[in-house]
Formats: structure tokens, C-alpha cells, sequence
DNA sequence: AAAGTATATCAACGATTGTTGATATGGTCA
DNA sequence: TGACCATATCAACAATCGTTGATATACTTT
């Protein structure tokens, strides 16, 4: 049993464009995909990786906090980011419906 | 089993976020779930669906068909687009290892 | 308290891109 | 051929957003 995705009444289009351009940036994707290998990290690890300036990492981890994609946990001086598992797979699943051939 | 998504090695990251870029805008987002519904949709069909512009229309299939997630068929006057399946499961195959929490 | 470290915030700039209006192309029908 | 229809293209504008530099906050250590 599917849901619709495309009716007029269907409010998901809206909320999964927003996920999508929020990860559509590559920063931030590669954050992501760090932090899914990753329990949690600190902004220096993650900019480490990265190798890009301090400020515009905290800029790509704030955006994706406010969407609640992140966790945040404060420890003395550093602050340790991880995935919210659970919003992402719920994104993940209502993407699924819209890309997978609509099986009805 | 899965692949690296992260190593600097790995070049899977760039090409998602451009497939992600690309349906992250509402109203292509839109014409792929609307796509999906049906088997294939000329312009005006779209365009009756969406309630836009014509050219508008036409930028964004032309995007989506740049980008090989849409077919095309001429009809006399008309032209048909249809979903490129065989692509767009190819991308969420590697979003979804992305995104699902990496096991091993 | 002062200095140092980790992170966040803010204003400004630049580039990308969605949108619009006008026009072009290419096919059909009388 | 000429009128008409469906779609595509092009230039210009507007808005969004990633990036940068400078500065602020908050915590630790001496």
C-alpha cells in the first residue's frame, strides 16, 4: 500500500524538497556520509576531514540541525555531532515512495 | 556489503549531489512523482498538472532530461516524456547506501 | 584574571539558478 | 501557402545560498 505523492492534497512534496537541496549540498552530504561511519564527532574532526574553513563548517552543521538532521552534544569545550537516525530514515523512506515505481 | 561513500577515493559523492540538486526543486520534484504515476505525459499534460508557465515547464524537463532521468518521444506536434527507471533506481540504489545506517 | 582553545554568529560578496517575457522551431490542418 | 498549435530557446532579472573575514561566546588552564 502506497501513498500518493503527487495529489493536491499531498503535503510530503514540499518537506522532501526541502531535505533533498538541504543534502544536495556536497558539504554537507559528505558530512553525512562521515558521520553515518562515525558514532559522533567533533567540529574539528569533521573539519579536518573536510579541510574547510572552521566557520563554514559550523554554517553546514547548523544547517542541518535546524533540520533536525543532526544531533548536538556539548563536552567541555567541544561539541559532538551525530545523525539523527531516525529523521533521516524517515526521509529516506518517503523519498523511496516518490523515486521507486509506484507499486500501488 | 557495502561501498565506501566517504574515502577520498570514492567519486560517488559529487554525482549524488548533483542528482540531488537537480530533484530537489519542488516543481521537478513534482513532474518525477507525477512521471512515476503514469506511463508517459506530454508537455501540456505536465503543464496543465503543475499550473506554470509553459517555458518553465520546458526548462525543467530539459534539466531532468539533461540529466538522463527522463525519456522523450515525439508525436507530431507533441512530445511525451516518461521516467528513466532504470537511472533513477540507479541513484537511489547509491542514496540509500548513503543514507542507510552503514552496515557493514 | 588572563590567555588560549573550540565553536558560533554576523555582514557582505559572488555565484548559481529559478523565473519571466519574447521569440524561434517544427509540425499539422485548412 | 498561411494560420495555428505544441514545444524549445534566449536574454535578463531576482532570489537564494555557499563562501569569506571578522568577531563573539563559552569553556579550560595556568
Amino acid at each position: 500500500m502506497r501513498k500518493d505523492c503527487c495529489n493536491e492534497g499531498d503535503s510530503n512534496i514540499p518537506l522532501l524538497a526541502d531535505f533533498l537541496r538541504i543534502i544536495s549540498e556536497e558539504n554537507r552530504l559528505k558530512i553525512i556520509c562521515f558521520l553515518q561511519k562515525s558514532n559522533e564527532r567533533c567540529v574539528c574532526e569533521i573539519q579536518e576531514f573536510l579541510t574547510l574553513p572552521q566557520n563554514l563548517i559550523s554554517h553546514h552543521l547548523k544547517v542541518l540541525r535546524d533540520f533536525d538532521l543532526l544531533n548536538s552534544r556539548k563536552e567541555g569545550l567541544k561539541v559532538y555531532y551525530s545523525i539523527n537516525i531516525q529523521e533521516l530514515n524517515n526521509y529516506n523512506e518517503i523519498l523511496n515512495q516518490v523515486l521507486s515505481e509506484g507499486e500501488k
